[in-house]
DNA sequence: ATAATGAATTTTGAATGCAATATGAACGAA
DNA sequence: TTCGTTCATATTGCATTCAAAATTCATTAT
């Protein structure tokens, strides 16, 4: 037990609310192992894995089609395999993972056609996001949104990537949550996670960078007039154009999708 | 192991896709353990028992907020705790169970706001499966829509309600197959297991249920003239319909919904 | 050299065991 | 009685163990 543990909380639900924990906590929350008195919040081991491996296979840390080693994933994270399976079927459930019974698991691999689905299926979750989040969110909200654009644009003119990118992510998670739609915040987030895992193996065109900031901006007035068909149409778009620019930054290379 | 069990099954994926299991397999997977020779594929402990908990909670034999015993629950089965909690962890990440830590697991309980962000969500779902099976399901999926329909209006006549509704719910599932969209099938069964628990529970009025076979009529025929834009709206319609019937037959009850 | 066979090793699936935590009953004080 | 405290029991979380299956690798036959 190195490198996860720490147990002792109380009054914690567990509602496998993988979208939520991406709001509230940051990647920090693994690497702070809080000494003191004002520890975060943890639950269990199984979801603490869970949470790591979800983030290692969507930064892709393990390849699509790799097998994973219970025993070498176990003296990594030094747990038993009881947790380590516990978090393979979630994974496996959230479409993560694929299970070969008897043969362990590997990490799934999107065809051309999944990965098209899964598109399609997010730019109607993105029209619902616009149209909702337009009506639903508060000035605060829309506040923070704003700050976040400014520092993003920032970050694209110094061409800091990782910074924009996560900035980038706060911001589309954020219209999602401010729907107040919880179940489509899980969704969202769902299915972000299983296209995400390409967008980093994709070479992005410098075009495609200038062109998405470009759509930010609408994306930011819309949200700020308040027009919600419109910010619904522009998220669409925005989504369906960076699922293009990732199709195409892959094609050549020797991934699946 | 006196109720499940039966290892010895090669070449077969799981990829966690519940709504192929209820479509291809319908409940008797459960009931025929085949001694011959023609045995049907199975899986593991874990996967087994997650599909007879599913099926459980969904059919009511758990009520909400119900909290499940470990031990219980693997004496009724005969296993071992180890799958049975494994199937816990996938439950509670489709949403169906809340595990409260080291206090076990209670089956979800939808408030209103849940249910209606669920809801919300599944309509525009149904929107997309209307544009798109009006587009891509095949003369075949059509003809056998038309005929479980026209089975499903006799068992209306003759007041038969558990095979009307399998049959209903066939012809629901087969619509969201004929998208060709698996992301869509497995995102659209899922809610629809949430939200149907509530309606196993609710007092639905007869009106309704005239109400919703004249729906259904009208979907057909979208279907058949492949009116892509008015198939959707009428699913959009009657899911909204059925929502709002499940509501009032609950109000009263002492249920959370 | 290649393909096929079979034993040794590794890996997975599931049951069991053990420590930590929660639950609930018995008891005593206000 | 009602509330709090203590201790026994039950339950959960995780590690370990055992059995079944797959994989590897050496050996043999073609």
């Amino acid at each position: 037990m190195d490198f996860i543990g720490v147990t002792g909380y109380r009054g914690w639900e567990w509602k496998g609310s993988l979208a939520i924990q991406m709001l509230e906590a940051g990647p920090e929350i693994i690497e702070s192992l809080p000494q003191g008195e004002t520890r975060i919040p943890r639950q269990n081991l199984h979801s603490e894995v869970l949470a790591l491996l979800r983030a290692a296979i969507m930064e892709n840390q393990f390849k699509p089609k790799e097998r994973l080693n219970e025993r070498l994933l176990c003296e990594r994270f030094g747990i038993s395999r009881t947790p380590l399976r516990e978090a393979f079927k979630v994974l496996a459930s959230e479409g993560l993972l694929t299970l070969l019974p008897n043969r362990g698991a590997v990490v799934t691999s999107l065809s051309i056609k999944d990965f098209e689905a899964t598109l399609a299926v997010m730019a109607h979750l993105e029209t619902m996001i616009g149209e909702q989040a337009a009506i639903n969110s508060d000035a605060q909200t829309i506040a923070t949104i704003r700050a976040w654009h400014h520092q993003m644009f920032a970050h694209f003119l110094r061409r800091e990537m990782a910074p924009y990118f996560e900035l980038n992510q706060k911001i589309h998670l954020s219209l999602a949550a401010a729907t107040g739609n919880g179940v489509l915040v899980s969704l969202y987030t769902s299915l972000n996670t299983r296209i995400l895992r390409y967008r980093y193996q994709a070479n992005l065109q410098p075009e495609r960078w200038q062109a998405a900031v470009e759509e930010h901006e609408d994306i930011l007035s819309a949200l700020i007039l308040r027009d919600g068909s419109r910010l619904g149409i522009l998220l669409r778009q925005h989504l369906l154009n960076k699922g293009a620019a990732i199709k195409a930054g892959l094609e050549g290379a020797d991934q699946p999708v």
